[in-house]
DNA sequence: ACGTGCGGGACATCCCGTTCGT
DNA sequence: ACGAACGGGATGTCCCGCACGT
């Protein structure tokens, strides 16, 4: 049911029954990744390799040794804030009927963006620089939009189907614009939090009013 | 009337042109913003200051002249791009009905912020980055967003006012939607041209549709 | 009377009564050897030219309008620098015995020296740093250097001729020695003052033990 | 016994020299080492790395890589320069009664200092910055200057002991000022060696007839 | 007598990636 | 699996001095 969102799993840590030392670098690994997460969201992807390798508590040998390259470590990080991502969003989405779930997911995704976390920050930053000055990054960004945008499109389908939405409207379009508000009200989260929470409430009563069937 | 999009002129070149000297001074500082506009918008924030004075043909103790810092310089060329924006959106939304006056604003927007013209991709990635990287741009683009949300709450308002929108609305709750939107819209402009228009387009419709009177 | 400690005074602003442009210059002048005096203590000979200028209130334009350059500038501010403490040295040791007036000058110069008066911290760093890096001062530290000697030893002489001082010692070693403590003590200014001031009083005693007559 | 000249050593390269990698790395850090203290004693504590490192054959990265800045390269300078200081003046000063070793104190330092080597240069400029312009390194200073006085000071108490001094003296102050006159006397090294050495002389003999036992 | 525009050039910082070792 | 040494290079900062204008 709607797989379109799920996402091929990392796959990495697996047979890591081996040895130790497997185990032991799968865990420096995941460490690496998730310091980096924190300063790719905080300072941007032109965050210093060394001060990722300090916050981990290792050297840059390791980085190398687990990446390759810094492109690869940023576009690693990517991939799994998305999986992240794409995790919670299954959850709150599983149950009720079309519109109660894209309510869900608007609420939820929102919540996220807006907490602040660096997490969702970093996923903000590579939309808006996938396109220009990271253009190794562009597929990856394109791929995510996509699967979003194709994952509201079916939630309101969904609705259509069981009568929650009105069938008079257009299932990709509302799915575009919602995927394109829930991001644009994070780049705009330089307001105070109680502002930023009314703004996305705001939204979902239009969506609702757009929403309900005659 | 609508005053709230107006913005304080430059201010800088023009009285003191009585010299030859400085004339020339404020052309050079024009010509500087004019390329690191266009740098900044094709390369990131990050763009050398290098690149940008051999763009311009100076040194970089010009640079340093004129600007201080590459803080200010950002800092300058970000308001200019906000000025140069504003002038465009008064111009499209001056005549016509509240409602015809607020699609305007829309439409025109969405097509500048998605002409993939450089200057609206800066325009972006400087709101983006104000949040996280660059906090001394924090005040600058708050105001700029307040700004732009209270000239649509206005036209809202208008629109109201005249008949031309239905009265049951919460203004803000539009302007807020609106604005995030088509801000929005732009980070996804990885699809190829058509699909943006056609999102924008779409985005249209459903405001259309929210706003019209019964 | 022993003048060797006399200087040359700045004939600069004599003829000052033509204009009143000059007047102004001649104050510039002076308002910009001041703040030089201060930052070139605090800073060192490396001081920046623009910083002093902003002290005063004027342009580097100004600067090299009066000095030409900045070795002319540092050279200019030395001289002035040695000129006033020589003037202070003269009151003090206008009256007495011989060795009155050379204990005068030591106590005088320790307390003058250990007041960290930029003005004095300015006066050793020129004899630390002639010697070294700037060989263009050389020559004026070392005319200073003599003429100091000198007049210590015209003291002691002096000393010895009035019945003070007792009669075989070697006046020009005592001058030698003196000199080199006074600074010497300075150097090491890194102490709180009390104990500065206790080292001063302290050589002050070994040398009156020393200068006694038996 | 006189443990208080004793300096703990660089403890650096001497352990971990297992491995040729590390012990390769000790080796250019000590070369960077004295390169850095002949330029620093030649172009004065504002030389540039980039000089530094041509003249060591290495890059400004191995430079970083080692020190982290400049101003940890100045320190390390400076520690090494008193640590071998130190370790002449207590080879020099091992035998002899409490007189002769002081006078031996005296004579070596003198000597040192004035021997125009760039090494004593070098001591006696950070010894003179340390108190204005490079005030991290002040801490540093004062903890060698105390220490240079309490070494001497115990030597006159020895001397006092041994019969050698006369006992009515206050060795504190005889200490505080002959640490003082040496490194006065270096200040003037303006003059040709051989009033330099004389002064040194003259300053010997008038120290020997204070400290002569009646 | 002084301000302004600007060139030219240094310098400290810091970063990425490779190599070598264990 | 990881740490240490190091090269090579780019970047922001900042400074001195000149030419020009008023």
């Amino acid at each position: 049911m709607l797989p379109s969102m799920v996402v091929p799993t990392s796959r990495y840590a697996e047979d890591m029954a081996s040895t130790r030392r497997v185990a032991q670098g799968a865990a420096t690994r995941t460490r690496i990744i998730d310091a980096a997460t924190e300063r790719l969201a905080e300072v941007g992807p032109d965050a210093s390799l060394t001060v990722i390798a300090n916050d981990v508590g290792v050297t840059k040998g390791a980085m190398y040794h687990h990446f390759g390259s810094k492109e690869r470590l940023v576009e690693e990080v990517y991939k799994e804030a998305i999986r992240r991502h794409a995790d919670r969003i299954l959850v709150v989405t599983e149950h009720g009927s079309g519109r109660e779930r894209l309510m869900a997911l608007i609420m939820e995704t929102a919540s996220l963006y807006g907490s602040g976390s660096p997490f969702y920050r970093l996923l903000l930053r590579l939309h808006a620089e996938a396109g220009a000055s990271r253009p190794h990054l562009a597929p990856i960004a394109r791929r995510v939009q996509r699967r979003q945008v194709r994952f509201v499109t079916e939630l309101v389908e969904l609705g259509q189907a069981d009568g929650s939405i009105r069938a008079d409207i257009d299932a990709g379009a509302v799915a575009h614009v919602v995927n394109a508000t829930v991001q644009g009200l994070l780049i705009q989260d330089l307001e105070p939090l109680e502002i930023q929470k009314s703004a996305t409430e705001q939204f979902g009563a239009l969506v609702e009013r757009l929403l309900a069937p005659a």
